[in-house]
DNA sequence: CTACCAACCTACTGTGTCAATAGGTTTTTA
DNA sequence: TAAAAACCTATTGACACAGTAGGTTGGTAG
C-alpha cells in the first residue's frame, strides 16, 4: 500500500508543476493549498531534494521548485524514492537476495512477474500525465 | 507489501495440494515441511477456513484440506482475503467511498487503473498455475 | 471408555513503521 | 538588520506485524 510520503510527494510534484512561475515556490504555499501540515512535508520534501526530484532554496525568497520538464519525471522514479522500494515481497526488496528458499520457492517466479508488471507500469507514467 | 499472512496462506494451500492424499492432513505437519512456526499459522488457517479455502477437522486423524480443485482457487482471492485488500492507496481500500479530494485528485485515475491491473494479474493466476 | 491427538480459542508481547508534532538553527534577500 | 524560508534533531501516539503462551473442545483409535 502507497503511504502518505509516497502520495504527498505527487502531490506536491503537481502543485509546483501547476503553479511554475519560474521563482521558488514556500513551502508554506504548498501545505495550505493542498491542506497538508508543513511540519510533515519538510521531512517528506527534504528526501525530493535529496532525491534529486527537486531544488530548494533557503532564505526570503526561497523554496522549491521542480528540475526537469514534468515529462521527464517517471511516476515510478518518485515513489521508488519516497516509499524506499516498489516491490511487492521482502525477498525482493532486500538487496542481499538471501532467501534460504529462493530455489525450491514456487511462489518467487509469480513475485517476480509481478514486480516487473507494476515497475513498467509506473514507469511508463510520468509527472505529465498527472496534469 | 505482501505480509506473511499472505505469503504463508499460500504456501499452506501449496503443501496441501502437493501432499493430497484423501484425508486431513495435520498442521503439524505442514509447519514442519515448511518451517513455519505452528502456533502462528494456527491463526492464519483458521482465517482460511473461516473465508471458505479449506475445510478443517478436530479430533484424532483431523487436520486440513483443500475443498476445491487447484484450478479453482484464484490467486487473488486468497491474497485478497489474507490481506484485507489489495489496494494500492487507502481511499480506494476504504469501503466508505469517502475521500473529501475525489473529484480534484489528479492522481486517483492513475491508482484506479493500477488496482484493476493487480487484480487482472492475481485473478488470472491460479492455485495451479503454483504447482 | 479413555487416552491421545488435533483443531480451536483467548490473551499477551516485543518490535517497528507511520504520520505527525515541537522547537530550534542557519541561510538568504529585501 | 529584520523577515522569511529552508534545514535539523528529537519526540510521540497509534497501530500493525509476527509471533508466543497456555488452555479448551472435539473426534477417533485402541
Amino acid at each position: 500500500m502507497i503511504s502518505t510520503r509516497g502520495r504527498y510527494a505527487l502531490r506536491v510534484m503537481i502543485d509546483l508543476a501547476q503553479n511554475e512561475n519560474g521563482k521558488y515556490i514556500p513551502l508554506k504555499d504548498i501545505a495550505e493549498r493542498q491542506d497538508i501540515s508543513k511540519k510533515y512535508l519538510e521531512i517528506i520534501v527534504k528526501d525530493m531534494v535529496a532525491g534529486g526530484l527537486l531544488t530548494g532554496a533557503s532564505g526570503k525568497g526561497g523554496g522549491y521548485k521542480l528540475c526537469r520538464k514534468p515529462e521527464d519525471y517517471p511516476v515510478g522514479e518518485i515513489l521508488e524514492l519516497m516509499e524506499g522500494s516498489l516491490s511487492s515481497v521482502a525477498c525482493l526488496a532486500a538487496k542481499d537476495n538471501s532467501c534460504p528458499r529462493k530455489n525450491a520457492c514456487r511462489t518467487l517466479p509469480m513475485w517476480e512477474e509481478y514486480d516487473r508488471l507494476v515497475h513498467d507500469f509506473f514507469y511508463s507514467k510520468t509527472l505529465r500525465d498527472l496534469l
